[in-house]
DNA sequence: CTGAAAGCGCTTACAG
DNA sequence: CTGAAAGCGCTTACAG
């Protein structure tokens, strides 16, 4: 019997109270952050748990706390490198917490009955949402069965449920600034998720800055942030008599297949022939085979965020819903034409900020 | 009060009952499949449960079947994108067997206990390992404590722990063939993290078909899985004065370094400078501006063995091992040199299989 | 500081 | 087919 974990399953907290001569009580208290125990009582409890092995049932503890310290991740697709790389912080930061992450992915991004249904059966403490199709349906429901949920890297019309998201549109428009100040005239817009939040935004980021400019023509073609329909709608773009000189893709993970197109099937030279802009900052955005002029995406804080949120409201019991919206920095790489102007070096990064100068 | 979920919390079976006119008992019956349950009975229990938005409490129901319907995902890392993947083929799959997935990831992969800890207490019906440090610590504490494992892309010494893996020492060495019939000369190898089954595995199929060639003599560098550390590797490797004709990067998302490092920091032009293969097929070694040459691993069959492996010892109770290793497949593609004969096309895809001449 | 007891929301023999 | 009752493993007033 190794560790006296036997045959009858895991130890419970009687067991423990036998061995060490005390109440069942007196072994919960142990287990309980500031409960009230001798330090003497709560030694022998401690000696009798690690002899026989025992961990407190985490289900049972739920049942009778209406705790169950789980909080749902919905993320249909991770395709995209940015998602696993926010799941990665959101696992570490949730431990942080305490806290435990049950994924919801791979579903087809349709119908949420069925992910809610999960959700609601399990009695989530939290929910962060980061599937577009999904966001509307689902966090209204869960809003109204009284479950924190946290919207990610997305928002719905309704302000009442919370998000997390970053200055998509201040982001389009500096790169709408920066395609101008590199001298292009002609644009073409690579569209995510047509009714995704954030490609709105970044879509009407991207024409306000360009009609500033007095540019009011963009090509628009659908990539639905998938790098199959990305590289349909590349062709599209490429193949036009008059193809534009700049196109800002609606996320890096796009804009690869993007640039991938048009190298390798139009055989044009970026960023001679072609300026290619994209958002995200993602993982293939900084190697030097794409090297994409990018907005970032700061998962650490959007994450840090997200779990404050969540925790918040978990600890007050109030639907008091929050918006916080972080900022994004310009960084300048090499699939794009350089404005003379504008770009300053931080850290090593070259960032476009015209306003410094 | 929509649907009826008040400002009380979740409804319970009893307030089902009362409404319904029936026992609690009956409540529960109606919603087990395959409980004895008149129909009728069943009907009102339905439409009262929809009425007041009932779903049962999955947490006291693991408490009493002491099943949580919980597989626990232990992943480190997943910059690789092959996890990713796997993580959403693993969404799929364990939702279909009405599984649900507590992910474990962004830990530093060091050491075992936190996590242990948080396992034991939610009482997971099954873990799935693909972290390669934890990978024995964690499975034998399992294995102790009664809970099905299962390694994911790896093994133990012990054979007592069930795994999944693909035959990556024939791989390798097919990859050895590869390169020999391709007219190449010398050889180095990238390694993995050089306590992974997985890394050792590729390295000596390697060797052992470099060897049956007479070619003895491999340069090899430590890259342990990390992108960061392909690149140093790649960097020394390429500053040798005799650097050599091929090289074997224990796994693509490397190799995808590798290259970079070797075009744009030597300027090597690939393959006619350097021959690169690479393992896994994942994402970008299907992108043209890579196309590495290199070997499957079929996701979609390893993921569904892993659970079909664990759904079985679930069901049994019995805690016998299972060892699944799946073929992997030669894709080639233009990163290295191809050999003159060999090669066969099967939808679509160019593979290497010089026994089938 | 401690123990006996109630109760969280279910499932499941048991008796009818 | 149905209901009353026991019990899963805990937490937490309550009384001492």
């Amino acid at each position: 019997m190794d560790g006296g974990v036997g045959k009858k399953g895991p130890v419970t907290s009687s067991q423990v109270a036998r061995l060490a001569g005390v109440s069942q009580s007196a072994v919960s208290r142990s287990f309980t952050p500031g409960a009230s125990i001798a330090p003497k009582t709560r030694a022998k409890v401690l000696e009798a748990a690690k002899a026989l092995g025992y961990r407190p049932n985490a289900i049972a503890r739920s049942l009778i706390t209406s705790r169950s310290r789980i909080i749902a991740v919905v993320m249909a697709y991770l395709e995209n490198l940015f998602y696993p790389d926010v799941l990665e912080e959101l696992g570490r930061r949730l431990a942080a917490e305490n806290y435990h992450l049950l994924l919801f992915t791979g579903f087809k991004d349709r119908d949420s009955d069925p992910v809610f249904d999960q959700l609601m059966q399990y009695r989530v403490d939290g929910i962060i949402l980061a599937s577009t199709s999904l966001s509307s349906e689902l966090s209204e429901e869960c809003a109204a069965a009284g479950i924190p949920v946290v919207l990610f890297n997305r928002t719905t019309e309704r302000d009442a449920v919370s998000s997390v998201t970053t200055q998509n549109r201040e982001g389009a428009r500096k790169l709408a600034d920066f395609l101008v100040a590199g001298g292009h005239k002609t644009f073409g817009y690579i569209s995510g998720l047509e009714n995704s939040s954030t490609n709105r935004d970044r879509f009407e980021g991207f024409r306000e800055g360009l009609a500033a400019h007095g540019f009011t023509d963009i090509i628009v073609r659908t990539g639905n942030y998938s790098r199959a329909d990305a590289e349909t709608a590349a062709r599209q773009l490429f193949a036009l008599e008059n193809r534009p000189e700049a196109v800002f893709v609606a996320n890096d993970h796009m804009a690869v297949a993007v640039m991938d197109v048009a190298r390798y099937e139009f055989g044009l030279t970026i960023p001679d022939d072609l300026s290619v802009v994209g958002y995200d900052d993602v993982g293939p955005a900084r190697w030097p085979a794409y090297g994409i002029t990018t907005v970032t995406q700061p998962i650490e804080g959007m994450v840090e965020a997200a779990v404050r949120i969540l925790m918040t409201q978990i600890a007050s019991g109030e639907m008091i819903s929050e918006h916080e919206l972080l900022p994004g920095e310009l960084i300048v790489r090499t699939s794009a034409i350089r404005p003379r102007n504008g770009i300053v070096t931080v850290d090593g990064q070259n960032l476009y900020r015209p306003e410094a100068q």
